[in-house]
DNA sequence: GTCTATACTCTGATAGAC
DNA sequence: GTCTATCAGAGTATAGAC
């Protein structure tokens, strides 16, 4: 995808692509051209197209960084605990986190994926995929340790969850009305009540 | 917007905006172009601009009708019963309805919204407004009943459901594992547990 | 009201000197 | 690695005949 494998120096590529991702926020992906993109970087159009051929090159790229930010956001915070609820509830405020702190790269990941054809599309698919599974996983062990009804469908609360919580993007104003910390309790209160067993109701204040 | 006030026959322009919304669902409205949507009205390009001076007024055109649409259906909806709990399981399920059954032009409103810049854009935050006004009343009235618990915040949870609903058209497909009637029955299950005050839990079985 | 033909701008991408 | 200069094509919008 860049011409040249291993990719340079992270700093390089990573001032290109935190710059990209601020643009393609506000103005879209294709309303962005590589001459707003550059100049934004300090770069003449010709030197960025050293570093990527084509502009989608420079969305896919962005967008394998967010997925593995992501994903490691998640890993990271689920690995302090064994406790299925509070892995659950961790991972939670992390993908949170990770969306609303102020990282265009997942919010650009999460609403440009639509603008990517064939291969590049596929491929973030199976990306998604990938992060996906990690919630698959942590879901149908509650669901097998008994704590959530066995009426509720871990799939689709998998898709519920998460939609509640990318949507956010859409509306989160940073230093607005409400904390990252309330957000992430005030969905945990609703969802948690909303799937355990009553006999575990208790362990819902964690 | 366009040329002539009041619009031409609906027919003709809700021929011209069913076929320009599903273009934009398909391709995004930067990479639909003029002449796209011409050729599938089956009009020459300069007809089309007869009727719409600019591709911009399509899509807010597109986006006036979307919002009235979908403001209609849970008006509708609700005007059944004057339950307050019913009413707004009712409003779900109709702007579940709305949403994924293969409408278009609701599609293109949540979507690209971030295509319309200035004017066009103010105008279509205070339409959305207006919609998620007629939430905001029924939530509260739920709460003022005291039907809903009390540390429930009804503005996030009006934020976090309908997040939830919105996120769907990223992933619903018609005639695949779920029908509309089950996710809205999921959805309402997590919700009307998670936010109902214990001794209502009765209730949540509507 | 509709059509043909075209103006004008900007796009992403490239070639090749340095 | 970087820069200048430029290409070919696509974009929206328009003018004016019918």
């Amino acid at each position: 995808m860049t011409r040249h494998e291993p990719l340079r120096a992270d700093t390089d590529r990573e001032r290109v692509l935190f710059t990209a991702a601020r643009l393609f926020r506000e103005y879209g992906f294709d309303k962005t051209t590589v001459r707003q993109i550059a100049e934004a970087c300090d770069l003449l159009p010709g030197s960025l197209h050293y570093r990527y051929r084509a502009k989608e090159d420079i969305l896919v790229d962005m967008m394998r960084v967010a997925i593995e930010k992501t994903i490691h956001g998640i890993t990271e915070a689920t690995t302090g605990t064994e406790d299925p609820l509070q892995q659950v509830r961790a991972a939670l405020q992390a993908h949170i986190e990770v969306l609303l702190s102020g990282d265009d790269m997942t919010y650009v990941l999460l609403f440009e994926w639509r603008s990517l054809r064939g291969a590049a599309r596929k491929e973030m698919i199976r990306e998604r995929d990938r992060y996906e599974r990690c919630w698959a996983t942590m879901l149908e062990a509650l669901k097998e340790q008994g704590l959530i009804r066995q009426d509720v469908d871990t799939h689709l609360l998998r898709l519920i969850g998460l939609g509640a919580i990318n949507w956010m993007a859409t509306w989160y104003k940073k230093g607005g009305k409400y904390s990252l910390e309330e957000i992430g309790e005030s969905l945990w209160s609703i969802i948690s009540r909303g799937i355990l067993v009553p006999t575990h109701a208790d362990m819902r204040k964690i």
